[in-house]
DNA sequence: TGAGACGCTGTTTTT
DNA sequence: CAGCGTCTCA
């Protein structure tokens, strides 16, 4: 197995050597980079030099004569490692000490491959993604003969998400059931069931979920001191980013791996939490200081990535947030253009308006990768992609379809897995169902014979095959016993999956498999730069590449271009102009949140969102947007942007003469802070509509403004009046 | 039992 | 518009 902790590029040898220079850091970041022998919080607010003081606090480390292998630093993406660990070692002398990083997943899993034995498991377990997980939920739902007729079974996704809360929320089934799904209260003993037939195939086959990694992980940390005392003393000094999105296994493996030596420094800003979804809770902040005590707080305050202009609308975003540690961010880069505001008749002529200001930014120099576009959620982008592909305007889409969840390059990964891992199921059955004649019910006859063999491969050559499909079979067990038999490259190993699989594939995927080869020939690349076929098959999983055509370029470093992204995925990141698109009711915030907690993580968001920016920041809305039955235009100017005083802001006034219904700013703001429009108070047992539950009763009034509703279609809700978007009906 | 056609429904964000 | 589940035919 390979041993480098995370195996990643070579540090560029043409980088120029920075000096490590005390000088570089103002004196918060310089205590914070240079304090040793204490528990370190610091708390950073966007464009604080927060990812600059980490940098420098592992050069600083590595030339106080620590190892750069004892230094542990955790990040949300394994890009965001990279390059810090890059830009470290560019302040350092010895280009051969390389710290190690990644996110905790990336790190549960390299420590399980070698402590996992304790709870069992194998070296060679394979780590499912969130469609494996969904896919084992539905075969157990199958064969548990639930959801069969009659009522309708909760979707295998709803039930994959109900069992993730749970673990992330350190939470029990019945309590998910009780706070979240209340209106699946009526499957409660189903889904015990189905979650224990989980538990149990996933270990059985050698299988951990996302969720697993981190749990199995803190599970061997705190069962067995040796281990712990292990991982600790390797990494004797340990880093973490962004910790007001670490859920409560997170915060624990920091604990237990930090409580052995106190060296731990966290980063953080409660301002930025938008991971709640995932369980983190931005209060968990303020714990480290009681899960250490006597750590040192430390705040980082002035802001050098944007102009004032810039950093005066994020800062009037935040200020209306309910609740959050005081902090006021400031800059030295005085002035700057107000972000300006386009009112667009609708998702069409936004499209068009962005691309027009992409067009006219480079034309008049700036760099591709200095423009990014941001949005809610992926599909936001889509009316944008055409209209930029149209102009010929290439571009990186972040979040949002990974290449590998595509159903061929499924196919592909599932040979290399059950290569790799022979009890894999899920990947045994995946690869079934490729033969052709073969279906569910024949697959599962052919596994239960992989379950008991010791030696599957060996034991399917007995299997009675069917006539119809003995020959495909056995051209499988070739295929799998050649490359389970050598010690081959992955490559060598990929291209004769190709070899086999391009039959099956062109008959599968008849209609579109020109299409979709240009994928495989994509991963084929990829494929070339793995010299371990594990950790190919853990990154298809842990670190899945982008979907559209740049990646190679795009793995190290910067950007390699336009980026167009999610919000989420673009957390930590700058650019010189940011776009922040479809900032209307209903898509941003999204439909969804009806309490405030969500509602104030959506705000967040939209903060996250505006400080990307350095020097010019735009943001823009539909006025009328469709919904996917091409009914309903609802939509309008979202209410975060609304209540925004006018006087920050600049409306874009039309250039060309009005080519465009261009509104005036004062216009479509309310010339104050717009109160939040303020809802009917509907009447216990009445009526109401709310724009994604559909129509309810209402059960219960608590409170002068929280109702409680029982929807039809999902169950009893909590809702607030100041934030759900309720309708009342007669 | 598998394969393919049809109709329904459901919508974030990510490791 | 998918991606699913159900239904029908071979």
């Amino acid at each position: 197995m390979q041993q480098s902790l995370f195996p990643s590029a070579n540090p560029d040898p043409s980088a120029s050597h920075e000096k490590f220079s005390r000088s570089d850091l103002n004196a918060a970041q310089l205590e914070a980079a240079t304090t040793l022998g204490v528990p370190l919080l610091v708390i950073a607010g966007a464009g604080t030099g927060k990812t600059r003081t980490l940098v420098y606090r592992m050069a600083y480390l590595i030339e106080q004569g620590i190892p750069a292998a004892n230094i542990l630093l955790l990040t949300f993406t394994r890009k965001a490692a990279q390059e810090m660990i890059d830009r470290a070692g560019r302040l350092i002398s010895d280009p051969r000490q390389r710290v190690t990083g990644g996110t905790f997943h990336a790190m549960a899993n390299v420590l399980l491959r070698r402590h996992g034995h304790h709870l069992g498991y194998k070296p060679n377990f394979t780590i499912l993604d969130r469609a494996d997980a969904e896919g084992i939920i539905n075969l157990l739902k199958s064969s548990l003969e639930m959801g069969a007729t009659g009522k309708r079974f909760p979707s295998k996704r709803m039930v994959c998400n109900l069992f993730s809360r749970g673990v992330n929320k350190c939470q029990t089934l019945n309590e998910v059931i009780e706070d979240q799904y209340s209106h699946l209260a009526e499957y409660r003993d189903d889904l015990a069931k189905i979650q224990e037939h989980y538990h149990r195939f996933k270990f059985e086959h050698g299988l951990m979920d996302y969720d697993d990694l981190l749990v199995k992980f803190r599970q061997v940390l705190s069962e067995f001191p040796e281990v712990r005392r292990e991982v600790a003393g390797r990494f004797q000094h340990v880093l973490v980013d962004e910790y007001q999105d670490t859920n409560p296994i997170q915060a624990d493996i920091v604990r237990l791996v930090g409580g052995e030596h106190g060296n731990v420094m966290v980063v953080g800003d409660d301002s930025q939490s938008i991971y709640s979804f995932r369980g983190a809770d931005f209060r968990n902040i303020m714990d480290f200081q009681t899960i250490f005590p006597g750590a040192r707080l430390i705040r980082l305050e002035e802001n050098y990535r944007s102009t004032q202009a810039i950093l005066a609308v994020g800062n009037a975003i935040i200020d209306r947030a309910r609740e959050k540690y005081e902090k006021r961010l400031f800059t030295s880069i005085a002035g700057g253009q107000r972000p300006q505001v386009y009112s667009a008749w609708d998702e069409a002529t936004q499209a068009r308006w962005v691309a027009e200001r992409i067009a006219e930014l480079l034309k008049q120099g700036v760099a591709r990768e200095e423009i990014a576009v941001l949005f809610r959620s992926g599909f936001h982008s889509y009316k944008l992609e055409l209209e930029l592909n149209n102009r010929q305007i290439g571009f990186e889409k972040r979040g949002g379809l990974k290449l590998t969840e595509s159903a061929h390059i499924k196919d592909v990964v599932s040979y290399l897995r059950v290569v790799s891992n022979p009890h894999d199921h899920l990947s045994w059955n995946r690869v079934l169902l490729l033969l052709d004649k073969v279906g569910p019910k024949t697959a599962q006859q052919v596994l239960a014979t992989v379950r008991g063999a010791a030696e599957p491969l060996a034991a399917l050559r007995e299997y009675p095959a069917g006539k119809s499909w003995r020959g495909g079979l056995l051209k499988l067990l070739d295929l799998l016993e050649t490359l389970g038999a050598g010690d081959r490259q992955p490559l060598a190993v990929f291209d004769a999956v190709m070899e086999y699989y391009q039959e099956l594939f062109e008959r599968i995927y008849h209609d579109d498999y020109p299409l979709r080869s240009r994928d495989l020939e994509q991963m084929r690349l990829l494929v070339g730069g793995y010299t371990d076929l594990q950790s190919l098959i853990d990154d298809t999983a842990l670190d899945p590449p982008e979907s559209t055509d740049e990646s190679l370029g795009g793995r190290v470093g910067k950007p390699s271009g336009l980026i167009l992204s999610t919000i989420h995925s673009a957390k930590g990141l700058e650019w010189d102009h940011v776009f922040v698109i479809h900032l209307a009711a209903g898509r941003f915030p999204s439909c969804q949140p009806f309490m405030r907690e969500e509602w104030e993580e959506e705000r967040r968001m939209l903060y996250v969102a505006a400080t990307r920016a350095r020097k010019m920041l735009y943001l823009t809305y539909p006025r009328e947007v469709q919904t996917f039955d091409k009914q309903a235009a609802a939509g309008g100017i979202s209410p975060f942007l609304a209540e925004l005083p006018a006087h920050l802001l600049e409306s874009w006034e039309s250039r060309s003469g009005g080519g465009y219904p261009g509104s005036r700013l004062e216009k479509a703001l309310p010339a104050g802070p717009a109160p939040a429009k303020v809802a009917e108070v509907p009447a216990l047992g009445g009526k109401v509509r709310h724009p994604f539950f559909g129509e309810g009763k209402v059960e219960k009034l608590v409170g002068s403004r929280t109702v409680e509703v029982n929807f039809a279609r999902h169950g009893r809700k909590t809702l607030h009046l100041d934030y759900a978007r309720l309708e009342v009906l007669d």
